[in-house]
DNA sequence: CCGCGATCATTAGCATACAAACGAAGTTCC
DNA sequence: GGAACTTCGTTTGTATGCTAATGATCGCGG
């Protein structure tokens, strides 16, 4: 007797069903018209200042083809702007302009407010649950 | 007094990293090429025996544009196949062909195994706690 | 029976994502 | 000092996934 297959309730069927919610919060909360992954950009390029785009690429989690079409639009909109590094010709530094510090500052507390909207379901014993069983799954 | 934002623990960021390894396994162990939005369209045409490609869409999260593109490679690929309804003009019934019953029977042990190794790291009570997690974030 | 709103499929445009392949530039090891 | 390996950025191709617009068709109310 085997166990019958339910894609409801299938791990990953559930959870593109719970990033696709946090995808659209994600896009009727944050200014700025950034997407998340141009603000994990940006929030990691704030806190290290400037980046390799490749290195910047493994602090968020994306690999050298997706990292490098983030940038190509952020910088394209004056966000993010790019230089040879000229110790190693091999890297393209990335860094904020200062329209980009800016826009940073508001967007933080914004992300903030999409993370409670998106958790709002759940309460804070809850939170931390889902959090730290996530975590193992990464 | 506010708290630090922490971009590792937030739960857009995690959520997208879990996504990320699923996807890899998926990939790894799924056959016949299938990705996750193919291989639950063809559980739900398995179930349903023929669908409307709108309603195929609800059935799998899909909006129209995207389950259009899926519909349209695996017809490509002869897995399914599509006819317009009699009754109504505006449908566009979708269906498996043989080799896509063929396909499907295969691939849904493959898809548990692959469910299986997802969520690996936790206890049976821990998966049962994700999953009711999760579901209230659906 | 006619107009109006709803549904359906399609298309275009944009933004992730990954794999694979490439050349250029470092690094290591003999 | 040179070969082998690695890293980095780029490009190409494929697959999601969304929004918005379009045109065809259906159902319902008057």
């Amino acid at each position: 007797m085997t166990l019958p297959y339910v894609l409801e309730q299938q791990v990953g069927f559930v959870l593109r069903q719970v990033n696709q919610r946090h995808l659209a919060l994600f896009g009727e909360m944050m200014i700025g018209e950034l997407t998340p992954t141009q603000f994990s950009a940006i929030v990691k390029l704030r806190e290290h200042g400037s980046c390799s785009q490749n290195r910047l690429g493994r602090l968020t989690a994306m690999d050298g083809a997706t990292i490098k079409g983030v940038i190509d639009r952020l910088t394209r909109r004056g966000i993010t702007e790019t230089s040879p590094d000229p110790d190693d010709a091999r890297l393209l530094m990335v860094s904020l302009t200062a329209a980009g510090r800016r826009l940073a500052e508001q967007a933080v507390p914004c992300a903030a407010r999409i993370t409670e909207a998106t958790l709002a379901p759940l309460s804070t014993a809850e939170r931390a649950r889902l959090l730290a069983l996530l975590d193992q799954l990464r």
